[in-house]
RNA sequence: GGAGAGUUGGCUGAGUGGUCGAAAGCGCCUCCCUGCUAAGGAGGUAACUGGGCAACUGGUUCGAGGGUUCGAAUCCCUCACUCUCCGCCA
């Protein structure tokens, strides 16, 4: 949620920046609001302070026994002005809510301009890309099955069989660890969530239809960012105790609603999939140093893998509702012939902060803190990277050098 | 599933119709004392929000939503959540 002050006192400069991400702002529908707002709260306020006097007046004179049915008639035909003008406010306090709840975040100002992802920025390269290999990760091991899922759960799901499942909780560890080591406390959370949560991180109320919803009141969690945040909501944080860094490693559920047709083959878009989250509460004036720390964070383990990968910055227009600035990891898939995202690293400034009302307390008084967070990777994902990029091409996968203690061997024979 | 208890400021916790945004304690901040630390003393310290350049000055909030009343933390109703005991259970 954007800070409605900002809007009221500097509404052209926030409008040109949501410009820049294709979100339209109407200028007069707001002002309109704003000032019958205005007009409407400053009259409800002093029909409710003349309420009050008027109420303690008449206790002094119901304590001396005096007559008090004139001044009962005041008060009535006050309140009567009073209901009917504060139920007004009400009415026009929701609509301008609404209003906030829908505006996406304000992009940083460093962040390019553009209008969808082809005008993303390729940062850099790293790693070497050596695997010829053309064919598809369900090519490679038949422990990989999505056609048995289906008729467990239809279709985007998966199951693995033997060793495919001990090298995906070989990576979750090895994730984990290095989460650990790098400073974040790992948190073992609820994989469902209930609404105030969401609403929280962003997911709600505008994207219910990405959700699946698991009973009256909960969802399943479509990543591991809604409980990490909202561990924190409506909390006061020390200012000394910033950043905050925390880490789980969760199943995440996305319907994938919009997404009929696209990477239908294999593990690469899934309704659940596994994942590592690293979160980090924030200073305002530290957040984007904040988010170098949480992107190297989540390089490294790509860099310990040994698999080739990139670094893109996110356009204006294809920033996330809730971000301000994001960075991608992209994999290297070598059946796809092409990097495909991996982890996805965004500063949302104070914009969940304020949904879910995170506060560090300091001297100058209490403020937002700053959200960061991003994958660590996703371990699905992963796991195709890795099978793909190291199958020698005849009958082995080679597990790297820092998975071997996970993993318990050095090559995956997949006849 | 059955029975009971509770939800108040950063925390603990008092408060059964107006003098309560709220006792007391803890914590925190400022100052005094002290060679330093500890202890001690004085004062300050809820959040949100409106109007105003500001000084300042209004309003809202005691789990949520309704109701009663001139007036509700306090009385009534509904809901949510937490805890305890019993039952069942990985």
């Amino acid at each position: 949620m954007l800070d409605i002050k900002k809007l009221r006192d500097n509404f052209d400069d926030v409008q040109t920046s949501l410009k820049k991400r294709g979100y339209k702002i109407d200028k007069s529908l707001f002002f309109s609001l704003e000032d019958s707002r205005k007009e409407l709260q400053i009259n409800v306020e002093k029909l409710q302070a003349e309420r009050k006097k008027l109420s303690s007046e008449f206790g002094k004179l119901k304590a001396s026994s005096k007559d008090t049915s004139d001044l009962k008639n005041t008060i009535d035909q006050l309140n009567v002005e009073l209901e009917s003008k504060d139920s007004d406010l009400q009415e026009l306090l929701t609509k301008q809510n609404n209003l906030m709840l829908d505006m996406p975040n304000i992009p940083d100002t460093t962040v390019p301009e553009g209008t969808n992802e082809d005008d993303n920025k390729v940062l850099s390269e790293h790693g070497k890309i050596i695997s010829t290999n053309n064919l598809d990760h369900l090519e490679i091991t038949k422990k990989i099955d999505t056609e048995i899922a289906s008729k467990l759960a239809g279709s985007r799901f998966a199951v693995l069989k033997g060793d495919m499942v001990k090298l995906q909780r070989s990576l979750i560890n090895f994730m984990i660890d290095c989460a650990i080591e790098n400073g974040y406390e790992e948190y073992y959370l609820p994989y469902m969530a209930n609404e105030n949560s969401l609403i929280g991180t962003g997911q709600l109320p505008k994207f219910e239809e990405d959700l699946f919803k698991a009973s009256e009141k909960l969802y399943l969690i479509p990543t591991a960012e809604v409980p990490l945040t909202n561990l924190f909501r409506n909390e006061f944080i020390n200012e000394k105790d910033l950043p905050i860094k925390v880490t789980s490693h969760t199943p995440c559920f996305r319907s994938e609603a919009g997404s009929y047709g696209k990477d239908t083959r294999g593990l690469i878009r899934q309704h659940q999939f596994e994942k590592i989250e690293l979160v980090q509460i924030t200073h305002p004036n530290e957040s984007m140093k904040c988010l170098e720390n949480l992107l190297n964070n989540a390089c490294e383990i790509l860099d310990k893998l040994c698999l080739p990968y990139r670094i893109i910055e996110l356009c204006t227009g294809d920033l996330g509702f809730s971000s301000s600035k994001t960075f991608d990891i992209e994999v290297w898939m070598p059946s796809q012939n092409k990097y495909r995202e991996i982890s996805s690293c965004s500063n949302f400034t104070d914009f969940q902060a304020r949904r879910a009302n995170i506060k560090y307390k300091s001297q100058d008084g209490n403020n937002f803190v700053h959200t960061i967070n991003g994958s660590g990777l996703a371990v699905g994902r992963c796991l195709i990277a890795l099978i793909e990029n190291n199958y020698d091409g005849k009958d082995s996968i080679k597990i790297p050098d820092c998975l071997i203690d996970y993993f318990g061997s050095s090559t995956i024979n997949v006849n």
